[in-house]
DNA sequence: AGCTTTATTGTCAACATGACGATAATTACC
DNA sequence: GGTAATTATCGTCATGTTGACAATAAAGCT
């Protein structure tokens, strides 16, 4: 039997090594009046004209994929400084994503509270916040693979609340713990309970730190204001090491004997 | 302000679409001796001559990323029909990675049963497994930038033990509940109380079936033969949705009232 | 002042977990 | 062949966590 080795850039390779576009595309979740909604632009070429996908262009030379899906984001948004935490959710391609030839694409995935877009003239692919169920449910159609792309976000982002800190990147700076619990709800898609959503994520160690500070001038009685404990803080792109998990099968120390 | 556009193929955009290479790699791990290890091949070729690499090698065009991983993992190791569960873990570059220039890679992750790879002759790239701990502990060098990959494939495959049944992958059809206990403890480098194993593991919903057979010639009791649960088993290439885990914070339903 | 709204603390039963004792069913050894 | 060693499996118990829900606190509203 004969082993074939290719290497890169190996002249004995039987032919030069296939080159492929590569792109970065930015999946951006956040929550507004207690629904998950997701940036969209409206794409104003062939193909998927008139259709919705996600932010997103070239990476370009000298870049790296993160670079390039917050640049990216920027510039289709018109923001400067991104809020929230981005991350890789991962690479989909290259075959038979685009009509017009082998793409590959690196999905990223962005949580982040609800920001406000740049509203472009008429000739720019103009981004916007879009409700995730008239997607889910078929009203609005994406570009693509998008839909495809979405359900692994969605995916994504719901377990990271689950075992991670992140559900806190929804929210800005500091928050109450109602309007974390709303960002679970929302994400998830269920309700919770406040009384036990509040004991789980005050007694949390290493998960929320008081900031001494309250809420005033809302209904009810007022909230305290917390934030991250510094330990739960993410950095971005690094996929964020649970602080928070009583998992399945924990690793449980035992006397080696 | 003016927002720049960029868009697949769009003649308007300032240049061609920069191309690059892109590479599959694989991190394929198995349990040998109560032990992890790292299917790595020993690069016969500059740069990182003599170094130790991940097997992989260029995504031909018409392929898609999984496909690109099985095929390279089975030229360099001469097995034709992989065992275990392979699952893309992230994407690496373009930039800096390799002195040649850039070069994407998408890493993937194989959990397998120990298999023989095939010995080759003097003149190919030898593929062999080697102990996770001698990498770890420096006595072994990687090529590129796979140091950093190894460590982020170490992470998800932790994780993956506490929230799904892919322990599994790391035994063969059937095992029993000591032999799926050594590799958590291989996995995560702990020992577990094998009482409590036993009792998470059988009592796990929707986690193992039992065969109705048992192990016979070992030392000791004869143990029971478990296989995974249909619904736990693992869909190639697919994220797998944890079935058995205790959450941080569980989506609980709650009276809408 | 009293009602409404939201936040926060507390209680309790059911369940899960970690530590570890006891027993069962084999092979290994003398 | 009998006893020891080895491994598998079941059981117990104290402690911790969870889900359901009552009660209280602190604001705004009328």
């Amino acid at each position: 039997m004969t082993i074939i080795t290719y290497d890169y850039f190996m002249p004995e390779t039987h032919a030069a090594p296939e080159r492929f576009p590569v792109t970065v595309d930015v999946v951006a979740l956040t929550v507004r009046d207690g629904e998950l909604n997701v940036l969209l632009i409206t794409r104003l070429i062939e193909p998927f004209r008139g259709k919705l996908a996600f932010p997103g262009g070239f990476v370009l030379a000298g870049e790296d994929l993160l670079e390039a899906a917050g640049r990216e984001l920027a510039e289709e948004t018109g923001v400067e400084h991104l809020p929230g935490h981005l991350e890789q959710l991962g690479s989909y391609g290259p075959k038979g994503r685009d009509p017009r030839g082998d793409v590959l694409t690196v999905a990223h995935l962005l949580l982040a509270p609800d920001f406000p877009v740049l509203s472009a003239g008429s000739d720019a692919e103009q981004a916007a916040w879009y409700p995730i169920r008239d997607v889910l449910e078929g009203r609005l159609e994406l570009a693509f693979d998008h839909a495809r792309i979405l359900d692994d976000a969605l995916e994504r982002a719901k377990s990271k609340l689950e075992y991670s800190p992140l559900g806190a990147a929804f929210c800005g700076e500091e928050f109450t713990i109602a309007q974390l619990r709303s960002v679970y709800e929302a994400v998830w898609g269920t309700r919770l309970d406040p009384r036990n959503f509040h004991r789980k994520a005050t007694g949390t160690p290493g998960f929320l730190e008081d900031t001494g500070r309250m809420t005033t001038g809302d209904a009810g009685r007022p909230a305290a204001l917390f934030r991250l404990a510094p330990d739960a803080r993410p950095t971005p792109g690094q996929p964020t090491r649970a602080v928070l998990n009583p998992p399945l099968m924990r690793p449980q120390a035992v006397d080696p004997k």
